[in-house]
DNA sequence: GTGGCTGCAAAGCTTTTGCATGTTC
DNA sequence: GAACATGCAAAAGCTTTGCAGCCAC
């Protein structure tokens, strides 16, 4: 994403805040804007060793409990794992995910047409709230790394 | 699946371990023919409580080290999810999952023709191994139980 | 008989919870 | 000032690990 999409972003999120019901705090603003400016979909852990810089005082508890809220009012989204450590993602634009059984890097993948958003067969009794698509695999730098492993 | 299927699959089962190196216990047996014979994507505790009935000694340890095992030898998958718990499935056709958020239940489906294995853009530099696809949202029972939730 | 496997128990890691204190509005 | 959020610490939940004894081969 572009620097200036960033900016833009992060200026938003306190009036997201207030129509969410939700405070507008240090810590909120210093979760929201880590995770807007970065592709990486960082682990809560991620999270709490990145902002402890600017805000020392913060709590992990208090990351856990952020990223939950920000969750269920849609300002970010978990992203589907194996792994049992929660990964999150900040990019709510329609997007896929590759995932390196190497190294455990997460990228985004935009797909063409209608691969991106698959339509269940007729008569499924299912209602399509999100399709996340997982490309297992390795990354081109592992594999470059060690090509035959 | 139909019942001649898994009788199948669990009769071939001893075979596949002794190709693996792995030796033929009745704890590995109980643990794949649990599998093998449903379709609702067990957690490890599912399993243990499935098999403790036949098999009274088993510990939960041993499940997860089974477990384990059989996925690093292909015997079974690790489904995605959003969640922390692990769940497998020993259903190893190309399908795809459609994961109630309501109730949790996971269902198998197949998709038509190419969706069924999306390819990438071309130039991106990935080898992918295996794709995922979820689909995220209210299965007919949740639906109909609560229309409007 | 031997090597691998199991059962048990303890430890590890991630995540949740409860409550007193502090902050936003 | 009231309501909500934070920080801390304890607890809960899932999974892994270590090891002595047991079992398949």
């Amino acid at each position: 994403m572009e620097r200036e999409e960033i900016t833009h972003r992060i200026a938003r999120f306190p009036e997201q805040c207030r129509r969410a019901g939700l405070k507008v705090t240090h810590q909120r603003m210093a979760v929201y804007g880590m995770l807007a400016a970065t592709d990486t979909h960082p682990t809560p852990e991620d999270v709490y060793m990145a902002i402890r810089g600017p805000l020392p005082s913060i709590s992990l508890g208090t990351v856990y409990k952020i990223l939950d809220q920000f969750q269920q009012h849609g300002f970010l989204r978990r992203v589907s794992t194996e792994g049992h450590v929660a990964r999150y993602d900040a990019n709510l634009t329609a997007h896929h995910h590759l995932i390196c059984e190497d190294c455990g890097k997460i990228q985004d993948v935009e797909l063409p047409g209608p691969v991106q958003e698959p339509q269940l067969p007729a008569g499924t009794r299912f209602r399509v709230s999100h399709c996340d698509i997982l490309f297992h695999g390795r990354c081109g730098a592992c594999a470059a790394a060690r090509p035959t492993a």
